[in-house]
Order: structure tokens, then sequence, then C-alpha cells
DNA sequence: ATATATACGGAGGGTTCCTCCGTTTATCAA
DNA sequence: TTGATAAACGGAGGAACCCTCCGTATATAT
């Protein structure tokens, strides 16, 4: 597993460089003007040709996926440690909340997380399967400990969470956010089942 | 209240024509290819020019709101029944779930609604009166019942729904739609709250 | 039958998407 | 150091779309 098979050259310095103007054009981007801004606008920012931007990020996905990997990855890597702190339904809450702080609010993500909410969406491909095991730890132990019921499933949670992503720019947003959260991990309890 | 104040002519024949033909291709083509079909693939596809569909509807979310004014209304005309024959709980889940069969569905309704949750957006201002007014009637009388929990917001619910509305298109999607809403409605017992 | 308010429809200017390919340049080998 | 050349650059260009504007056509009213 060297690299990528066939030894080539080392990548060049300038590619690297380019690359690396382009996410941070493309963060900023992103974060002042939302899932749509033009690729054109963003090469411009980042000082680069259209067609540069388009060696390096083929899809407009790529290019979302490679700035929010960072935060996806943390996401996955914070879900192991609540998992194993907490009682499972409120690692659960918990790993939600990260959630609503640090990646929902990148006014990105919802139209993002449709696209992954599918499942079988090759675009988005790496970040799906880090939510997707982060989600499936929490509620795997959930269900075990009998925290949570035991017919929840990844999807349900993935949808609830774009709900939460959603109207993030709308004021009492987080508040909102997080009362949802708390109503549907209340509602995840056994108990709270068949009771309606 | 006559008609719009200045007593002009009748509409013409030709313009109502037109009208109906450009909502009957609108509703095709939203449901065959999505919210983003082109105004004028559906221009063309109405047979007619696209400055008389501008002219009909200024705005593509006029046209949308147009297009599903019908079931908006009775999903609200359903709210009054429902509060009436169920217990407020179950009315709640009740009528989300008429929102699942006939809305959410149209896959058409997760940005719209995602626009109008806001509060703050002008574009489906009817839609979205209709929707907060249903959801108002159901959680007021929740909360009198004291059968849901006294902190949650039309706004919440309107999130949730964002959520259930999301990919509609996957395998079990009204599967998974059905088991948010009895999670969301269980969460939001009063019993639920502060139990975490 | 005629006048005219209304409605039609598409040309056109601006923007974005994405591809293609001639030009430039960083890397590697001699 | 000095080519040779694989790799990367960048923008022109065709296609699609958005929306406006306005000359032409026509339904309605007298």
């Amino acid at each position: 597993m060297k690299d990528s098979g066939k030894g080539g050259r080392k990548p060049r310095a300038d590619a690297l460089r380019n690359r690396d103007k382009l996410m941070v054009a493309a963060k900023t981007a992103f974060t002042e003007a939302g899932a749509e801004v033009s690729l054109e606008e963003i090469a411009r920012r980042a000082g680069v040709g259209i067609g540069t931007l388009y060696r390096h990020f083929p899809t407009r996905e790529g290019l979302l996926e490679a700035v929010y990997r960072r935060e996806v990855e943390q996401l996955a890597v914070a879900a192991e440690r609540l998992v194993d702190e907490l009682p499972p339904a409120e690692a659960l809450r918990q790993w939600m909340r990260l959630f609503a702080d640090y990646l929902a609010p990148k006014k990105v993500i919802a139209p993002a997380l449709a696209a992954m909410a599918g499942g079988h969406s090759e675009l988005f491909a790496t970040s799906s399967k880090l939510i997707r095991g982060a989600l499936g730890l929490l509620l795997a132990r959930g269900i075990d400990a009998e925290a949570l019921r035991d017919d929840v499933e990844i999807e349900d949670i993935i949808q609830a969470l774009a709900g939460v992503a959603y109207n993030v720019a709308s004021p009492g947003w987080r508040e909102r956010a997080y009362r949802l959260i708390d109503i549907v991990v209340a509602g995840l309890r056994p108990s709270a089942a068949g009771v309606g």
C-alpha cells in the first residue's frame, strides 16, 4: 500500500500549492455564500484558472468533502470517545450536539447530508462512511444496553440530522436544534416506543 | 372585496388556458425531474414562450406554491378535523403522517420547506401560513392538554418535517419517515422531557 | 367592425457549467 | 547543469439557463 500503485514522480509543488489555495478559497466562499457559489467564483478567489479547479476537484461534491474532511473525521473520533465515557443515550445526544455545533453550522452541510442520506451516493463516499460508522457505533451500544428502541436505524438519525441542519442562518436556530435533538433522543428510549 | 379593486375587464381566455397548461406541465416536470427543472423546460413542455411563464409566475417559488396549493390546503383542513377527533398527541402524529403521505413525496418539497423554515420568507407566504396555522393548532391543543412538552415550537416540527421529507426517492423511505415521526412524537411527551 | 387593453413569445445580454487543448513548468536523468 | 518530458496550468468556447424587454398578435368591449 505504498501509495497508489504506479510509483511515478512525486506530485508537483505548484499542484499542491494550488490545491491548497483552492480549498482555502472554497471554505471562505462556502461560508460566505452557501453551497451554490459558482465554481468559477471559487477559482477566481483562489487565483487559479477554472481548468485547474476542475482538475483537482472534478465535482463540486469532491471539493466540499475535501473542505470539511477534518470536521467529519473529528466527529468520527468523538463518537468513539463518547461511547466509552457516557451512558449510551447520553453519548448519542452529545454526539448529535457536536454535529450541531460544528458541522451543521457550515451552511453547506444540509444539502450534502441530503445527498448522502440516500446511502447509495458515491459522492461524499468517505464522509458518508465516517458518519455512518460513528452512528452505527452509538446506536449499537444503545440498543445492546437497551437504552434505545431496538428498531432504530442509522438512516433515521441521518434524516433527523438533516432536519437539525436546516436553516442554520435563522435566528434561534441553535436553541431549536438542541431541542430537536433532545426530543429525538427522548423519543428513542425503548419505554417511549409503544406508548403514543 | 369584489376582486382586486380596479374593476377591469375579465381575464382573457388564452391567459387562463396558458396558466393552466403551465401548472400541469410544471407538476409533471417537478415530479419527474425534481425542484431544479429549468423554467425554460417547463415552458417548452407547456408549449408556451418563456415570457409567458414569467408573466404568470414571476418566481419559481410562486409556481411551486401554485402547483401544490391544493395539497397544502387539504393538510390545513385535516389538522382541524384531527384535532377534534383524536387525543392531541395522536392528532399530531396522524397529521405528520398525512404530511409524509402526500406532501413529502413530491420530491420538490424539502427545499421548499427549507426555504420557508426560516419564517421570514416572503416566498411561499401562503403555504407557510397554512402549515404554520395547522401546526400551531395541533401544538397548542397538545400543550394545553399537557400531552406535549410545553416548550415545543412550530419551528421545531417544521425542522423535523424537513428531515422527514428528505431522500424521498431512497428505498424504504416511507417506513423510515413513519418511524421518525413516531420517535419525535414520543419524544414530545412531557414525561419524556427531563429524563435524558 | 374597430379600438385597445392584454397577453404572447422569443431575441438577447449576462452568468455558469464543464471540456478541451495549446502553453508553461517542475521534476528527473544524464 | 542541462535538456527531455510528464504533469500541470489556464482560458477559450459551446451549451444551458436565467430573466427582461418589447414588437406583434388577439380577445374583449363598444
